[in-house]
DNA sequence: AATGAATGAGGTTTCATTCAT
DNA sequence: TATGAATGAAACCTCATTCAT
């Protein structure tokens, strides 16, 4: 009769779950400190979730629901080829920014090496590995790519390079590995310098691999704007 | 003060604990099980090593000097920008073939989320980065490369690939995704025909992922070779 | 104050109850389970009982009441002493089979180590003890028993056995206890040989414990019947 | 090399949880607190017994053991029945005086309810069973007792009269039930009076039960002593 | 008044680290 | 000095009891 967790209580856990494990991970997070976070029970955890793992894998179902939804907004709608991936770059971009602790949760995923990992990748990949080989595909027909381009690598190869973005911008190795890459000092704080510059930054990043792209699949400019 | 371990000791002890850390991760895996690899007592671990984390970084270290190691002889002198690509990409392979637990290794650090990430990365990341910043920056100034290449960008995004290449060989979540993008059943066993088809697949991805570099760099096939 | 549980109810919640806590014991049993097999909420039981280990008491006293009305229907109007022996035994027989889950509560009282046992053991023993003392003395002036039989103990003596009898039937400790002693195998369901067999064996104890008793207490069995 | 927990440690650690287990059961007693008692650390019992179950059955094969060692000891020699039986009454007296939590161990063993009960049952009840079965054998043939003595149930009665005795030595709501049927006070102290007034009702409870016995088996006077 | 979801204290168990031998 | 058994803090999880609805 009586929901008492309302499903604002439901988010707000997931929520403060998702900050604690992208913070330390599975083994290092604790429970009674996500039940601190959100203010909640450590009991009412348990009514929801059978156990720790179940809870960091409704975490995980909750980071990678979001970040595919993020990228099927981004490319709805493209029919440029270029114009699809300049999306996806900067999805990619404002979605860690935003919500660093999603992509660490996704990063965590792919530490895993207990049997689940394979179901985990068929849901996590299987869509997107398909969403791109049939844009590659398409574009090899259309005649805008490279005729000797092999969708199914292509299409790993591109992923390879957003998830690495993705990381770049929500994990701090990455993060770290990127502005020695930029060489660049660290970021010391907010003000409004750091963000003008932090978005020349992106910007950059955005061109640059644009760039890098079209070589690699042998975008025909002409053909695509 | 530290005389009793033997170097081959030592060696062991480090090979024995990225084993273990490799299959288990830092929180997982237990001091007492890589004792008993080892075949050392806890006690002397501890003598060298002031706790768990501290075996952990040697560890890390230890692997990343290998990585290293592997990857400079796959360039030293290879003139052409192209071959050494190939050189690179095929180390990555068979390094990662043989030792997945150094790449495991590797893919750990980027899970750190402390304060001691910047000192990591510089330490990891730093040599690579200036290495690939040079090569690109030697070839673009001989024409062998697009001219508005930038090759800050380039080599991190190199960079992305030959990270997410060792990985897809080494981390069961990426093998995962390899074998979900590249569409094929579980390899059963060590038979001569999955060992075929294995080798099969790899030059294939060689093959593949050099098209993609080459477009993406702008080389110039005559100039090359 | 309690009104809304009808009469039904609260036998309900009893049964249910003394089927948990006479499956698992006090502590193993939940609450909630009992609540559930009761089709009452957990609140209820609380408004009724302060705390799970009054529902434990209120389920003992419950099952006790049922014990002894057994057994003092058994003996009423049984003027032989082996009669009313004969009479008991079958009781417990046939009680213990119908009422396991009875049988057991009564044998958890006795694990009880705390203050209370006086007050339960007075209540329970009490009567039983008086009963067969009484009865017992009587044979004895009668001149049906041996003289030098001490009504106090033998008492005790008869109704250890009584207890050993019912717990053979009701606990599965002194069931296979039992099994054991006869040298039986345990009977693997319920089809009509193992019916048969079973009132045999029990046949058989009947008569075999009337003959210990009997000469136990010297009965002379010319003067009995 | 090193054994710390030397054997006395052990067997302190042993009789600290038999204590422990024998006030308050399986479920009730804390392992923290069996740790306390013995002086020990909680690890250093986890490495000894797999887990507070483990520790259970250790305990009670212990208590087990020294039970039936007494037993056997008592009937050790013994050629006549009615003088075995007096020796096993008192050993069991004794031993329950001294070591009541042994008792309390048997005791909670017959309150499960799982399937290993077949298992204990077998092991402990399995001895005295034939013992039993063999000395009221053996005391028909020799025309000791009555001839239509069925050895296999007599034997059965036997120990349930010798088990509800150890009962009434070590376990409190037996103990009551005991005074409640002997119509006495409960003991306020140690004091002479107490102890001497505790060694004649002993006495009488030996005298009263080899009575019941004697008459129970038919024991001819004359053969036996 | 009845419900049953939420609470949170408390127990079991693990394992990094210590230290007696 | 090297050992590896002992330590004990810390984390998971359960479930008796409460109380908002």
């Amino acid at each position: 009769m009586l929901k008492k967790l309302t499903p604002e209580q439901q988010e707000l856990l997931l929520r403060s779950a998702i900050e604690e494990f992208g913070e330390k991970g599975l083994e290092r997070a604790a429970v009674s400190t996500i039940a601190k976070r959100s203010g909640l029970s450590v009991g009412v955890i348990y009514k929801y979730y059978a156990n720790k793992e179940a809870l960091f894998e409704a975490c995980l179902a909750h980071s990678v629901a979001m970040l595919r939804e993020v990228a099927e907004k981004a490319v709805a709608g493209e029919t440029s080829l270029l114009s699809a991936c300049e999306k996806l770059i900067r999805a990619c971009q404002s979605f860690a920014r935003e919500h660093a602790a999603y992509v660490r949760m996704y990063h965590f995923i792919t530490t895993r090496n207990d049997a689940d990992v394979a179901r985990y990748a068929q849901t996590i990949e299987g869509i997107t590995a398909g969403l791109y080989r049939r844009l590659f595909a398409k574009a090899r027909e259309e005649g805008n790519v490279r005729p000797d381009l092999d969708p199914t690598l292509f299409a790993l190869f591109f992923d390879d390079l957003l998830m690495m973005l993705h990381f770049s911008y929500g994990c701090r190795y990455y993060e770290e590995r990127m502005r020695i890459y930029l060489g660049e000092a660290e970021a010391t704080g907010a003000d409004a310098t750091d963000v003008a510059a932090r978005a020349d930054q992106d910007e950059r990043i955005v061109r640059q691999l644009l760039l890098f792209l079209s070589g690699a699949l042998g975008i025909r400019e002409g053909a695509n704007r």
